[in-house]
DNA sequence: CTCAATTTGTTCGTATGTATG
DNA sequence: ACATACATACGAACAAATTGA
């Protein structure tokens, strides 16, 4: 008891789950290849300061989940698995955006009225007077990956409700010629599932979502577009290049560095 | 029980730990806003489906983090608590993360040689022949907030090294001026913490982590610096302008959308 | 072939935690 | 607050399969 207090200190997830997780991380980042013997129970009962029982129920998991595989006598070895890595890079400009929309399939799942739409903050425009909530689901490879929460400006729905009822909104935004998107803000935190999300993406409530914020401003400084959207954490990736445009960068700047 | 196994189907955490989650990120994430009376236990018990006990464990553990207080016979408040929002924004240009360096604090934790690296993806350069590892945790208000993993080529190491025990290294390679920087490749994804993380970083084994995986490749391109740093997954937030200097959009692009 | 060492698999007893009604 | 059922975790002992000396 004296082990489980002390680490039980800092999370109240059972312990089996914790060694489980970080197992499957060194699996998943390749610290633990495929086919590789991993350690042995007692070393991993070392390691983590657990009972032997719980290695095996980290173990147990991971095996159900096809990761490892056990060999009495001879040890655990990671499962030579098909790759189905279903993760794709986080989009940073506006015209990926559309692309995006067109090579997953969107699932509308439902439409509410006079919803109240999700806190701006200060440099995000001012609200629109009435959002229309349009609720999707993406699919890829016919597994969700995210769930979209959009609150349109009304006034933009009822141009053409019946089309944003069907597809994705964006696009249908971007084909009325008459509309200005003066700034397109997203803003990316860590998140947990609540209990609709957990629902539509088949995880568990409260497990760690990315969640993406993406407003749209148009002329006047309405906020006519305001989502919410949750991706499953394992599907995103966000890659960038820190010099941009500004290419290389020389040493020996920092003596007029104030 | 057959409220139970419905919902353990996918989360083996306990019930009202998921609950705690749920409730905390409501007050967050300002869903439930401060002062405000919460729904009542009766109302919780029946939108989550669990018994009234569980949701009185998930309100104790929010009662203990002092987001909520309760009153007997009038209900349960979100507390007023001082806003300490430890949480900034992750970095995208070169020169802010020279910059977040000299504000932060950085301790040094551990100096090791001739490690093997984190791998480098195709597009990131090659390895150097050897590294040597810098670990150090970044703290911000006296808590820490990261961890970083730093493989540096040990043969810029070695021309400096009290310097790099000491101090951020970015900033010392920056002032050699025979070294170009080709390239910095900045990926983001979300990752658990592993033991050395969770000790340093006060969390539980397990938590959610945000990983950043940083590559500078220089003008030869050996990726002379492969850094793997884990942020505390609160602490971090990413903005970004999708329309970048593009300019203003305007409707109607999509009869040339190919 | 046998033996010993290694490694996973199984079981028991006990204490505490989780969840229901 | 109580009674009940099941899950989690420990420690220890023993069984079964594999390997190499």
């Amino acid at each position: 008891m004296s082990k489980l207090t002390a680490i039980y200190d800092r999370s109240r997830v059972p312990l089996y789950l914790q060694v489980a997780s970080v197992m499957r991380q060194r699996i998943q980042k390749g610290y633990w290849k495929e086919g590789q013997k991993i350690s042995t129970l007692e070393e991993l009962e070392a390691e983590f300061s657990v009972a032997r029982v719980t290695i095996r129920q980290a173990v147990e998991i991971l095996r159900d989940e096809g990761l490892l595989e056990s060999l009495q006598g001879r040890g655990t070895f990671v499962s030579n698995r098909p790759k189905n890595s279903r993760s794709f890079d986080l989009i940073t400009d506006f015209d990926s955006v559309l692309d995006s929309l067109q090579s997953n399939v969107v699932k509308r799942v439902e439409v509410k009225e006079h919803r109240p739409a999700p806190l701006l903050a200060p440099d995000e425009g001012t609200p629109a007077e009435d959002y229309t909530l349009l609720r999707s689901v993406q699919y890829n490879e016919g597994a969700p990956f995210s769930v979209v929460n959009l609150f349109l400006d009304t006034q933009i729905f009822e141009r053409d409700p019946e089309q944003f009822k069907r597809v994705a909104a964006l696009p249908v935004i971007m084909d009325m010629d008459d509309i200005v998107i003066a700034h397109a803000y997203q803003t990316l935190t860590i998140g947990v599932s609540d209990p609709e999300t957990a629902d539509l993406l088949k995880i568990g409530l409260g497990e760690p979502t990315v969640d993406c914020h993406l407003v749209l401003i148009d002329d006047k400084g309405t906020a006519i577009y305001n989502a919410n959207i949750h991706y499953i954490k394992d599907c995103v990736r966000f890659r960038t290049d820190l010099l941009g445009n500004t290419g290389p960068r020389r040493g020996g700047r920092s003596k007029k560095s104030k």
